[in-house]
DNA sequence: GCCGTTTTCGGCCCGACTGTTTTCAGTCG
């Protein structure tokens, strides 16, 4: 997969043109490099193909780019480019306040190239010297220095999201009509930058007094009637706009974004004569629509789009031809299909699991420990996988509101074989399989142990089908095209894992899987009573992967899954 | 550098806030 290393080298030459002073070249490249990070085929074989030039934002020029990267690893045109400004422009305009121009500035006057050179520059006091600096400005950069290098960057949504709520609950104490979460955490992106809040009011002094006096908060970056930012004492930034209620819906699309979609709905508004931005739909000066999204959307000819679709991953496209998928709801999930216990590594026994997801309102769990050659785990011996089967079968007798189904999470071997004897996994209602070790083989031997269990009758799923841990370790390197095809031959489900740092299959890979005709499973892989909360977040997930309720195997009701299980 | 429901040339999203400015450039989202 090489497109990670072809969307970065376009960006930077983006950053590099950026800081040159070229305008639209610069927008070109960025908009070929978001192309190629969510493709979700690998570019090569789209080069293979010779149909680098159909992709959006690819033409001529860009495609033989791209070639020679794919090629060679590199491309001579960034290597000239980098050698004229040889800066570290990622690290400098992480600083806040710091922009293209100011780094060029910076670079051209006082030979900046780094974080070190701007520290000494700023405290020996040149910078305030500067055309278009001083002295706020140099303090600022010397502030923000001290933040940029202590700044770890994006968080897991499952993490973000409380505290997002617990800001929105807070706001809804001060004097607003509306307070709405927007932007990544909306989209329900896997990692999140910052959060955006969005308020309605008619006393916008007060609510802005309010937000940056919150007890949380630990610096104000900005502040002014219509927005503010703040950063809290953990370190995370907010964003909070405000607006009226004539204008909530075209403010909610906004703040919601993605950028990327913004800028193309805003386009397809000029196509219609038409003006988009926050604050409405205009014709000439008069607004004609923005109190709701949906109004947005029908004004500009457009189906609603999902805020979890809003990635300019040709959701615009498919909205104005009328083709949206229709999502998987998050009320249509039934059930739980891979569920830890006090059996192996899980926190909770059976029976507390059990109650907790019957209130959930779901029809059926299974309860998936992990088995023996995972000693780590607390792995279950096949006398222990026996006994657990009986006790099941007893409890079963005295649950109603459930339906817990005996399962077992296995393990792949090296050589792709399972640690549970086939007599025994016939017994089970449902077998998960999944890799926990030899992340480092080939990719030709990685795809051969999956490829291995899912051609056992018994297996049902494969469980985090890419081993990615989110900010841990990368994927490992699979033929997820291969996957793809014998999973539909074999009638073997992924497995979308809800766990906040896992999330795999992850969006793309799913909307490509379901193009394949595979079916999925989103399951919490829960180890305790909380995590059976995370289904959410696998739910969102499947979503942003275009996934629909007939693509999901945990949305059917037990008797259909029963029946399609066996 | 890409692209086309007025275009193969001439466009390319739009607005708030800050700091350094006497009217605007740069940054940010």
């Amino acid at each position: 997969m090489k497109n990670r290393k072809v969307a970065t080298i376009l960006n930077r030459i983006a950053d590099l043109l950026e800081m040159d002073g070229v305008d639209f070249r610069t927008k070109a490249y960025r908009r070929a490099a978001h192309t190629v990070e969510f493709l979700s085929r690998d570019i090569q074989d789209v080069r293979n193909e010779g149909k680098l030039e159909e992709l959006p934002g690819i033409g001529k020029n860009l495609s033989k780019k791209i070639e020679e990267i794919i090629d060679t690893g590199s491309l001579e045109y960034y290597e000239n480019l980098k050698k004229e400004f040889p800066v570290d422009f990622e690290a400098l305009v992480a600083i806040e306040g710091l922009g293209p121009k100011s780094i060029k500035l910076l670079y051209d006057e006082l030979g900046i190239k780094n974080l070190e050179d701007l520290e000494k520059a700023a405290k020996r006091h040149r910078i305030r010297r500067l055309k278009g600096m001083g002295d706020k400005k140099e303090h600022q950069i010397i502030e923000n220095l001290k933040f940029a290098r202590k700044t770890t960057g994006r968080t897991l949504l499952g993490q973000i999201l409380p505290l997002a709520e617990g800001i929105k609950k807070e706001l809804e104490k001060s004097d607003v009509s509306d307070v709405e979460i927007a932007g990544s955490i909306r989209r329900m992106q896997e990692t999140v930058g910052d959060i955006d809040i969005l308020v309605v009011t008619d006393k916008p002094k007060q609510v802005m007094d309010y937000f940056t006096s919150m007890d949380e908060v630990g610096k104000i970056i900005v502040k002014g009637l219509l927005k503010s930012t703040i950063r809290l004492k953990n370190g995370v930034q907010v964003d909070i706009r405000v607006f009226n209620e004539d204008s909530f819906g075209s403010a909610l699309l906004y703040f919601t974004g993605s950028k990327e979609t913004n800028i193309d709905m805003r386009k397809i508004a000029i196509r219609n004569g038409l003006k988009l931005n926050e604050y409405g739909v205009y014709m000439d000066e008069k607004q004609i629509a923005g109190k709701t999204e949906e109004e947005v959307f029908r004004k500009l000819g457009m189906q609603y789009i999902e805020p979890e679709l809003r990635e300019n991953r040709g959701e615009i496209e498919a909205a104005l031809k009328g083709k949206l998928p229709k999502l998987v709801e998050y009320n249509e999930i039934m059930g739980d299909l891979q569920i830890h216990t006090k059996w192996s590594d899980g926190d909770a026994s059976i029976q507390d699991m059990a109650q907790k997801t019957g209130k959930l309102g779901y029809e059926y769990i299974a309860v998936t420990d992990h088995t023996g050659s995972l000693k780590i785990a607390g792995g279950m011996d096949e006398n222990g996988i026996k006994r657990q089967i009986k006790e099941i079968d007893k409890l079963n007798q005295n649950l109603d509101e459930i339906i817990v189904l005996k399962g077992v999470e296995v393990n792949i071997d090296s050589e792709g074989r399972l640690d549970v004897s086939n007599e025994l996994l016939e017994n089970m209602d449902i077998v998960v399989a999944a890799l926990h070790s030899g992340f480092r083989q080939s990719r030709e031997k990685l795809t051969g142990r999956i490829v291995s269990a899912m051609e056992n009758e018994h297996v049902n799923i494969i469980a985090h089908p890419t081993g990615r841990k989110i900010h841990y370790r990368m994927a490992y390197e699979l033929d997820l095209e291969k996957i793809f095809e014998v999973s539909k031959e074999t009638g073997t489900f992924l497995e979308v894992n809800s766990q906040p740092n896992r999330l795999d299959l992850k969006d793309i890979n799913i909307k490509r899987a379901i193009e394949e005709g595979c079916k999925l499973v989103i399951n919490t892989d829960a180890h305790n009573l909380d995590q059976l909360s995370y289904m959410k977040l696998g739910t969102s997930t499947a979503r942003r992967g275009w996934a629909e309720s007939k693509d999901i195997i945990n949305t059917l009701p037990l008797k259909k899954l029963e029946k399609l299980l066996s």
